[in-house]
RNA sequence: GGUGUCGUGGCCGAGGGGCUUAGGCACUGGUCUGCAAAACCAGUUACAGCGGUUCGAAUCCGCUCGACACCUCCA
């Protein structure tokens, strides 16, 4: 369904600072690419925040009918880690620390990132591209910006030439930084640099005797620099100018800013139409990072396994977290905000289980046509899942209201409802319901006998046999619900 | 120092010149129940401070205070 047509959406573009009505720029296709991981250490659930967001970024797109090429990218070439001094990519030095090859190392924390991914109902990227599998076409781009004068060869190093190409267009476009700030505001060097300026940044290193990674090219035997990957790769797969590119908000300076300069370099265009940045997620108001340790990892959720947390999450209950949330707002992590949204997950849970249960009347006492449009109207609105589940929260009281006898839907609205509901919970969302996944049949099977059980004992007023019942289904996470038609349950 | 984001009720977190009961969690009262739980109904707590613009500001502007991020690899 080409739904795209009656939804105009309107996103908050970082470089206007502001939002803009969504066009694409071939009509019904969508170009998005957004800067991936580096696989030299687990993605911790910070860096896991802007996948997630963009994963429902990517679910919405496909929800209005767009054809989209996602493209994210694993950065498994390694940065440079003390720019000019060192040389040495951080997967290289890693390597020599655990004694296995870069490559292992590469692989080790790709699965990780796939399971993660997996274990948080993620979609698949269009195409997840390596740095390592498109040296060839880095070193073509950067003989393409030597030619064009923005670029410079010393020692086998090849450094982009910000001040020349501020010359002519504006480095700092994005981030609102201004090149002379930059250089009052640089850190004082060593003298042993080859830049011709410290704003220059490395196009191509040379690679020092020990360095592992490194591929042959015309300035030297060297590797990468960082910011030349993803121009490379969203050209190659996205062309010379595309619609969205995501990445978090600490990538704006001097990643973004460096990519737009060498793909504009080439290319003579802007690279793209809507630049999108996540905020960070902090843990204890304090930004997560894996310098400093204050950082969570996904897999540790599931587990428990963590000592800022009481116990273990779902997924979903996490996915929910992060969902209600403005993806442009810092948000803070913690076990209590968990436990909050976790009760709030159960309770959308349980409506939605509820509704398949639930028959049409004759009559309608609620607008489903102005609550659909409202829900469409919030993801339209710069992808506003708070306020999207604002909305959900009313289809739930809704539902328990009809349950209560005090609303009703006539046929055609139910049928609405629960397909608005379910293409938006779990399409677009992403998130999971537990309770009817893996063993649900056996277990709901069991639980059911022991509400007969229970019923019967009831009937003979056997309250202690019946309260036995129901307290130990509570232990086990089983919750029973008595109400005027039986008794339900649900499972945590 | 520069660039940027932001300060909302007990907590999380939307909105964004008059009218949103935002929503979730927590709490209080009521209905239901054998008692509970769940659910439903009702209710409580608010827009950092000081100026300005305006008929009217939590919302716009300025300043102050504070928080966070980026300026070096970082989602």
């Amino acid at each position: 369904m080409e739904r795209y047509k009656e939804n105009q959406l309107n996103i908050y573009n970082s470089l206007s600072k502001q939002k803009e009505a969504f066009k694409p720029i071939t009509n019904g296709y969508v170009g998005m690419y957004v800067c991936g991981p580096t696989v030299y250490s687990n993605a911790h659930l910070g860096n896991v925040r802007t996948f997630m967001f963009f994963d429902v970024v990517y679910r919405y797109l496909l929800h209005l009918g767009y054809k989209v090429r996602y493209v994210r990218n694993i950065t498994d070439a390694g940065h440079l880690e003390n720019d000019a001094e060192q040389g040495e990519d951080k997967i290289a030095k890693k390597a020599r620390l655990e004694q296995i090859e870069p490559m292992e190392v590469v692989q080790m924390y790709t699965v990780d990132f796939h399971n993660v991914l997996k274990n948080y109902n993620f979609l698949s990227p269009s195409i997840e591209p390596t740095a390592t599998g498109h040296i060839v076409e880095q070193i073509e781009m950067i003989k393409e910006i030597i030619k064009k004068g923005f670029a410079y060869e010393v020692n086998g190093s090849v450094y982009f030439d910000v001040h020349e190409y501020n010359k002519k267009e504006n480095y700092g476009i994005l981030s609102g930084r201004k090149v002379e700030d930059l250089i009052h505001n640089t850190r004082a060097l060593d003298g042993q640099s080859d830049k011709r300026n410290p704003q220059d940044f490395a196009l191509w290193k040379k690679a020092d005797d020990r360095h592992i990674m490194r591929w042959p090219s015309p300035w030297s035997d060297g590797f990468p620099g960082w910011h030349l990957e993803c121009s490379v790769m969203s050209t190659k797969y996205l062309g010379e100018q595309f619609d969205i590119h995501g990445g978090g908000m600490d990538l704006k300076f001097p990643h973004h800013e460096c990519e737009i300069a060498q793909s504009q370099t080439c290319s003579g265009v802007k690279p793209v139409n809507y630049w999108m940045h996540t905020n960070m997620l902090s843990l204890n108001g304090q930004r997560m990072a894996k310098s400093t340790g204050n950082y969570i990892l996904p897999n540790e959720i599931l587990t428990g396994d963590n000592k800022v947390l009481p116990k273990a999450f779902s997924a979903s209950v996490v996915r929910f977290f992060n969902m209600q949330a403005n993806y442009r707002s810092i948000l803070d992590f913690s076990g209590d905000a968990l436990e909050a949204s976790e009760k709030g997950h159960a309770k959308l849970m349980d409506a939605v289980n509820l509704l398949k249960k639930i028959e049409a009347g004759k009559t309608s006492t609620f607008d489903v046509q102005k609550w659909k449009a409202d829900c469409y109207a919030a993801m339209n609105d710069d992808f506003n899942t708070p306020i999207l589940i604002a909305h959900l929260f009313e289809a739930v009281k809704l539902i328990n209201q009809i349950k209560e006898g005090k609303a009703t839907l006539n046929a055609d609205d139910l049928l609405e409802f629960k397909t608005t509901i379910h293409a938006f919970i779990f399409d677009v969302l992403g998130l999971m319901n537990e309770a009817t996944q893996d063993n649900s049949e056996k277990i709901n099977g069991v639980v059911e006998l022991l509400i007969k059980l229970r019923k019967e004992a009831r009937e003979n007023k056997d309250w202690a046999l019946s309260d036995q019942i129901r307290d130990e289904l509570i232990e086990l996470g089983i919750q029973l619900k008595d109400g005027k038609e039986g008794t339900t349950f649900s499972i945590n």
